[in-house]
This record gives structure tokens, sequence and C-alpha cells, in this order.
DNA sequence: TCTTGATCTCAACAATTGTTGAGATAGTAC
DNA sequence: GTACTATCTCAACAATTGTTGAGATCAAGA
């Protein structure tokens, strides 16, 4: 079998080599608009190398818990069959790592407050602020949920 | 329906209610072995309060990712029918923190390679570590995966 | 007692994220 | 030209995390 070399358009098989994933995963991918390619007039799929990169960052949001509808929606912003310019790109990086900061702020506070149940041993009374959450405010009608946010997204 | 007071076994109705959730997931939390109920004479569950805040573990856990199977591992340490006394609960805790850490190391990890990324203008380059990682490594046979690590859940 | 809401079981369905297999076609190597 | 691998489509299956519905039973208040 051929491979390409620079320049060209690649193979399923190739997609699939270069960014570690089965052949099964790039094909989802692609019928479902997450990365784009041509056909041969055979009907093969032809990718850009640009796919390789829009791989890259589904996996790595995928890594930090997003689903692919978000994944998608955030790729949203970039042309879907060429390759993005540096600008797009810079702009899509920097909204992302704004959400990568509220994902880290988040779980620093869960982290406090962990740290503080622990360190007074409060893990199992009544007043414990993070785990008795609903004990004390059931009126409230979210359990512990209301500590880690009330985002839409918090249940799936 | 009577209300239960403090001391009491509780409904599942009860058990939804204090927790936000819907009685099917607790039914279902309870079919699988997160939270246990003794049963009455006719059938009905009675869950003990205990099973409230083992529920909000369950909670924080996903909305941090864990999976239920990786949740049960953890709650596996407690006493399933019992109340947990405190060190119990203060060991899982700890526990539980030193892996909050670790994912908010990652993120910050990530964090910084996309400041650097966004910051140096490279993101559409060949040279940039993050965004190019297996056009300049194939040969590592993972994507970009290996930046975040190569624990056995990176895929889930 | 009667009625109404809560609970029970069991099966089917749903969304997500793919994998596997069958059967057919394409493309490359020899 | 032949053989072997890659790719194609389409359908079925799988694990996870529940929800919904049917039909039956239970429990609590009036």
């Amino acid at each position: 079998m051929k491979r390409s070399t620079a320049q060209e358009t690649l193979a399923i098989g190739e997609i699939a080599e270069r960014t570690g994933l089965a052949v099964s995963a790039i094909r989802f991918y692609a019928d479902n608009g997450l990365i784009t390619a041509e056909r041969t007039e055979s009907g093969h799929r032809r990718f850009r190398r640009s796919a390789i990169r829009r791989v890259s960052f589904i996996l790595i949001c995928q890594r930090l818990g997003y689903s692919l509808a978000e994944i998608a929606e955030h790729l949203s912003s970039l042309p879907p069959g060429k390759a993005p310019t540096e600008a797009q790109w810079s702009r899509m990086g920097a909204q992302f790592a704004r959400e990568v900061n509220e994902r880290i702020a988040a779980l620093e506070q869960l982290r406090d407050k962990l740290n503080g149940c622990i360190g007074c041993g409060c893990l199992s009374l009544e007043a414990c602020q993070l785990w008795n959450a609903e004990d004390g405010a059931a009126a409230f009608g979210a359990g512990p949920r209301y500590l880690l946010g009330n985002s839409s997204d918090q249940l799936r």
C-alpha cells in the first residue's frame, strides 16, 4: 500500500494510524460531522491533514469529560473541510483554555471542601457542609449538587 | 404519606427527595449494589440515613467523571448496610482528595500547554507540542494522548 | 372501608460511543 | 492477471446510565 507523502490527502487507515484510533472510530467521527472527508470517485474517504489535528482535539476534549456533542459545538467554529487559520485555532484554543480554567476552579473548590471536612473530622457529623448538605438543606431540592455549581450539564 | 423522623429508615421516595434524584435512579443504584436497602415484609425497600451520604458521594464522583463501576470500587471500602465510622469516611475522603489533586494537576498541565501554544501562536505550526504531537511522533502510536498521561482510563 | 398515591417487578426503550461482522468493491504488489 | 489488503455500506451488538410503561400490590389518610 502506497504511503502518503506531504501535501496529499490521507486514507482513513492513515488517519487511524496517525491518531492511534480504530478505523471504525474515525469513520464514526466522520459520519457524525466531527471531521470532514472528501470522497474519491470510487467512494473512499480522503482526509486532509487538518483532520488529524481535529481528532487530536477530540481526544483531548474527551479526556476532559466533554461529550462528542459538546466537542462538535467547539469544532463548529472552524471551517469544516479546510485547514483552519492560525487565528481560528487560536481563538478556539483560548476559549477552551477558559473552560479548562473553570473546571480547575470547580475541582479546587471541591478539594478545599474535602480537605476542610477531613481536617475537622466532620465527615460523619450532621453539620458537615459537603456530605450532609441535603440533611440540613433538603428544601433546596437537590442533594449536594449545588456545591458543584448548577450548570445544565451537571448530570450530563 | 407519613414522613420519617430521625432514627427511622427511609422509603425510596424519601431518598429520592433528599438527594434530588429520580426514584428510578435510586432503584438503579440499589439494584447495582451502590447502596443497600433492607426490605419490609411486603417487599418495599427501606434505606438507612447513611444511604443519603452514599448517594451524595456518587453524585460528586460522577460530576468528576468517574464511572459507577469506579465509584462502587471506592464505596466498597465502606460497610454496605451500616453507617460508616468517621475513620472510614475520613480514609476514603483522603484517598478521594488525592485523586482530585491528580485531576487538577493534569488539567493544569494541559492549560499550561494550551497557554504556551496560544502565546507563541504555534497552534497551526508543525512544531507545536500539543496539537502536532502525532505529526512528529506517529511512531509513538497514539495521537496526543500521551500528553495527558497513559493511564488505563484514558479513553474511558 | 375506600381511595389515592407510593412502591413493586419486569421488559422495553433511549442516548452515547463506538465495535464487529457480512458481503461487496477498490487498489496495490508481485 | 492474480492475490491480498483496504475500504465501502449497513445492520447488529455492546456497555453505561438510566427512564418509561404495564400491571399488580401496599400503605396511609379521610
